[in-house]
RNA sequence: GCGCCCUUAGCUCAAUUGGAUAGAGCGCUAGACUACGGAUCUAGAGGUUAGGGGUUCGACUCCCUUAGGGCGCACCA
């Protein structure tokens, strides 16, 4: 809240010059040899005033306010209109004790508001892959950090647990005549891709395998049974990737759940007289006039009385306004389902289920292989999450001899720590390249970096008495003056990440707080120091440092080994 | 064909949403310790931001255009 907190401080001289402005903005610096934040606004006022940069500039820097003797070191004026400003050392300690004694750091929440969001989106009885892992990894993420800004916030796992896939299924099920008993996962993971295939070039089976789900749908007894059953082996299965992940969800809806409200809607859509019928099927008009291109009409129903990924969609949203009354609903989805959920959010808004603006596409990249095509391994399948989490594990082990002998538990984190931070650290809703090696590295921006840099921290702390440790007013030197402006930027990281929904705005802050760190601790001794004051000093900064590492990792779903 | 997104150092990515000299990691080159954990740190080289035009005090960022790539275009999810 650094930047907030300058912003009114300049306001106010502002105001004291007679420069009547509303809003000022405070960055930080992008020449940090010059200053620690600077504020751009002066251009803009001059267009306002009618006045030269300069004289506006001078008259701001000659401001005598006790304020600003107290906050900058340095205040000035540059030309052609940048207000350059250097945080006094007071300024500094100040903060950074309130934000040590505050709670979340004096991150102040805004208004409490409550969220679901929807990430995993995995379908049941199709084996998870990559992709699963990044909607997992992301989702989680913006969950914690909305959380953490003190809102309430419910997350769902929305399967795809009743649509064409099940009926594939099934009908692999009944071709090999495989008893309720005998179906595991192994059985499941088998028989979809090969169905699945086999739909691909063969009409026939396609249309038999439509038959069977809409039949399910239609609560035939015996494929209600086997779809029961599947869904129990297809869910053991995906809670224990999604424990190791430490992905946890509190609802394990899917579209199965949806189906009780589709009746509801449909009479919403017709009092609204939005459902047409077109070629056989029904429809809801979501035209723009503003649209580049015509976007297509949502299909709420098939010819054949059949709902689809589209109606259960807005089921979906009807059935959590009416349990939850959400201000947001979040989607944690692949962003090749942009146009899908643009026509989905479109008829809520025009049904008056739920407003536009409060729906909101998170959408994500793909995870490509070095060929720069999704992911796959040499065989050509798409990798499983199972073998993925070995992997990765035998590649960190391989890397350093005393690997080997590293706590099983203690590698599981590990392996946590250079997926996420891999995946979190690249823009959501970019594509990235998936290179095992290169992540699982210990030097360079990935996460076993910063748990070293944590855990080798931790071990000075723990060798000290940590109970009162105090802050005054002095910075030593230069490093120590840069940890320092480090830290109190951790708010507005924090902040901004909510704000956008980018968990990597945290990746990306922790990694520089971790190189801060590092080198400020090769710079300075502390345990054989004699001053004791100054030692003092330093592992006050150095334990909040610390505690605010732990938290971020946190809020990345990153835990932290025992050692390394 | 139409629409959306992308193109930044050899490779992988940033750039606080229009600000100053475009920053990191890997790789490369050269250094620093009898180690509070060297799995570290300090330097250096490396750029016409795909090409061209425009908007303005100022453009990687906005507009137009050309080239290349990815994705999507109603009875799958």
């Amino acid at each position: 809240m650094i930047q907030k907190q300058l912003e009114d401080i300049l306001k106010t001289i502002f105001k004291s010059c007679d420069f009547d402005i509303e809003k000022v903005t405070v960055n930080l610096s992008n020449r940090p040899d010059l200053c620690d934040y600077q504020c751009n606004d002066i251009f803009k006022l001059s267009k306002v005033l009618k006045q030269s940069p300069i004289e506006i500039g001078e008259k701001i820097v000659g401001s005598q306010l006790d304020i600003v003797k107290k906050t900058f070191k340095k205040f000035e004026f540059v030309s052609p209109g940048f207000i350059n400003m250097t945080l006094s050392d007071e300024f500094i300690n100040t903060n950074l004790s309130s934000m040590n004694s505050a709670n979340k750091y004096g991150i102040k929440s805004s208004q409490k508001e409550t969220y679901v969001i929807d990430y995993g989106g995995a379908n049941v009885a199709k084996p998870l892959h990559v992709g699963h892992m990044r909607t997992a990894i992301v989702g989680e993420s913006v969950k914690r950090i909305i959380k953490f800004m003190g809102n309430d916030i419910i997350s769902d796992i929305h399967m795809g647990d009743y649509g064409l896939q099940i009926g594939q299924v099934i009908y692999g099920l009944q071709q090999e005549n495989i008893d309720l008993e005998a179906i595991d996962i192994k059985v499941l993971n088998r028989i979809y891709p090969q169905i699945s295939a086999l739909c691909k070039d063969n009409e026939e089976i396609k249309e038999i395998c439509a038959n069977i789900t809409k039949e399910l749908q239609d609560g035939n007894e015996e494929y209600q049974k086997i779809w029961q059953k599947i869904m129990e082996v297809s869910k053991a299965d995906m809670r224990g990737l999604y424990d190791y992940l430490d992905v946890h969800f509190d609802l394990w809806y899917g579209e199965s759940d949806a189906y009780p409200y589709l009746e509801p809607v449909k009479n919403l859509l017709v009092s609204k007289k939005l459902l047409e019928e077109s070629q056989g099927a029904l429809v809801v008009d979501v035209k723009k006039s503003n649209d580049k291109k015509e976007l297509p009409p949502l299909l709420f129903q098939k010819s054949n009385g059949a709902y689809l990924y589209a109606s259960t969609d807005l089921a979906t949203i009807y059935q959590r306004v009416k349990d939850f009354k959400p201000n947001h609903i979040l989607y944690v989805v692949d962003n090749r389902q942009q146009m899908h959920f643009e026509q989905v959010f479109r008829v809520a808004d025009k049904s008056g289920l739920m407003n536009y603006e409060n729906l909101e596409f998170l959408g994500y990249g793909t995870v490509n292989g070095e060929d720069n095509k999704p992911y796959k391994t040499r065989s050509g399948d798409a990798p499983s999450l199972a073998d993925l989490f070995k992997q990765t594990k035998d590649i960190f082990i391989s890397k350093r001899e005393e690997n080997k002998n590293m706590d099983s538990k203690d590698l599981d984190i590990i392996v946590n720590a250079i997926l996420k931070f891999a995946d979190l650290y690249n823009s959501r809703d970019k594509d990235y390249i998936f290179d095992l090696t290169k992540f699982s590295d210990v030097t360079g921006k990935t996460g076993p970096y910063i748990l070293y840099t944590y855990l080798r921290i931790r071990k000075i702390l723990r060798e000290l008495n940590l109970e009162d440790i105090t802050l005054n007013n002095t910075i030593y030197n230069e490093i120590d003056r840069e940890l320092r402006l480090k830290i109190l930027q951790t708010p507005d990281v924090i902040e901004s990440a909510f704000q956008e929904r980018k968990p990597s705005y945290i990746a990306d802050y922790l990694y520089d707080l971790c190189v801060c760190a590092n080198s400020f601790y090769t710079t300075n001794h502390i345990l054989d120091l004699i001053d004791k004051e100054k030692q003092n000093n330093w592992v006050y900064v150095l334990n909040l440092m610390n505690n605010i590492i732990k938290d971020l990792l946190n809020l990345l779903a990153i835990d932290i080994p025992s050692k390394m």
